[in-house]
DNA sequence: ATTCAATTAGACTATTTAGTCTAGTGACAG
DNA sequence: CTGTCACTAGACTAAATAGTCTAATTGAAT
């Protein structure tokens, strides 16, 4: 088993420790004791605490938002479809059952105080967004949706709900409970449905 | 203007500061220094940190949430339209717009990690969610939604999806995305509208 | 007025926090 | 083999943190 380079570590580690803790719960010496790295070699890689989670951020939780929610549309196979799909990959991940979606907790966390992460946050939002809303357009253009539905209002509306349906306590949430509610969603859309 | 009772005065300034920054983010020091009350005073009436915070929960929190969503249904009234109404009373609340729900924040916060808060937390979404239910249950008795609707799971739907459009970063959020997004909720029910 | 409990006041403590600093180590180029 | 430089190591610092302690003050009851 090769070393892993201790930058490439800290970013693992950070993520998480920040997505079940939080930002500002999450102490540096946390990080460093879990990830068995000293702190000298942390503040070489990084100029602060703020820094490290700046560039989980962009390198570890970007990532893998790209992965926990594809916009990708299998061959014949309808819009609709593709979302139902996307849900049930959604469903099987037991972290983002468990824990919600780590980029909107941390949004919550931190939007409405910390500018620099409120801009970091948002473009992924915003880039999530558009692949949705570019869905919706392939569907109202291939005559699946009427021309009535607003992508970008509805992308928005999916994008956050299925946050909110996520991100609730990990007490009141499971991955079946996810599956319908997701399904309420897609009900929404019905009332866009040409075909 | 008669003095406010020093109890009173910080379960109102510790609202405000957790609401905003998040429990770990706030300090004892700046709600004391915010509410002009010594620390003597403070633990004379709390025991700690927590029990301050989970006095304001129950005492603050929970009454604010009963304000914010009411359950109420008018005369002659559908519950669909209780419901428009409901979501149209919530687009003018400016804080809840700006910051999101107080207490599905907080739950976003600590659920994972603290069972103390998650308990405390959890009732009032078991509670807020067995309202919404007795409404559909209501609709459905009085003919207007179909029986195949499962008021149990809508109704964890409907709370959790406004609270995920809700939360979002305030440079993201506003009054009037907020409406258009808690109509397309009402478009799931149509589904199961017989009327 | 006097007593007494409730409350206020804020200096103090122990711990944790993010971040600094300087000395060392090791790999690699010449 | 040697000099260099990126990285490691962890002791150290200053600030902030939650919480304690004891003395002073207040207000209500007698």
């Amino acid at each position: 088993m090769k070393k892993q380079p201790t930058r490439e570590k800290l970013l693992d580690i950070t993520f998480e420790e920040v997505y079940i803790n939080g930002y500002t719960a999450t102490s540096v010496d946390a990080i460093l004791k879990k990830a068995s790295v000293p702190k000298g070699s942390m503040y070489h890689h990084f100029k602060s605490k703020k820094e490290l989670v700046l560039a989980m951020v962009v390198e570890r939780l970007f990532p893998k938002m790209d992965a926990f929610f594809s916009y990708e549309i299998k061959e014949n196979e309808s819009i609709t479809q593709s979302f139902r799909n996307t849900f049930l990959v959604v469903s099987k991940n037991r972290l983002l059952v468990t824990y919600g979606c780590p980029l909107y907790r941390l949004m919550v966390e931190l939007s409405a105080t910390d500018k620099e992460f409120d801009a970091v946050l948002s473009t992924k939002v915003n880039e999530m967004k558009g692949g949705i809303k570019a869905m919706l357009e392939q569907g109202i253009s291939l005559g699946e949706f009427d021309k009535s539905l607003n992508s970008e209002t509805f992308a928005t509306y999916m994008l956050t709900s299925v946050w909110g349906i996520l991100s609730l306590s990990p007490s009141l949430s499971s991955s079946k409970t996810f599956l319908i509610q997701s399904q309420y969603i897609l009900d929404s859309l019905e009332a866009y449905k040409l075909t």
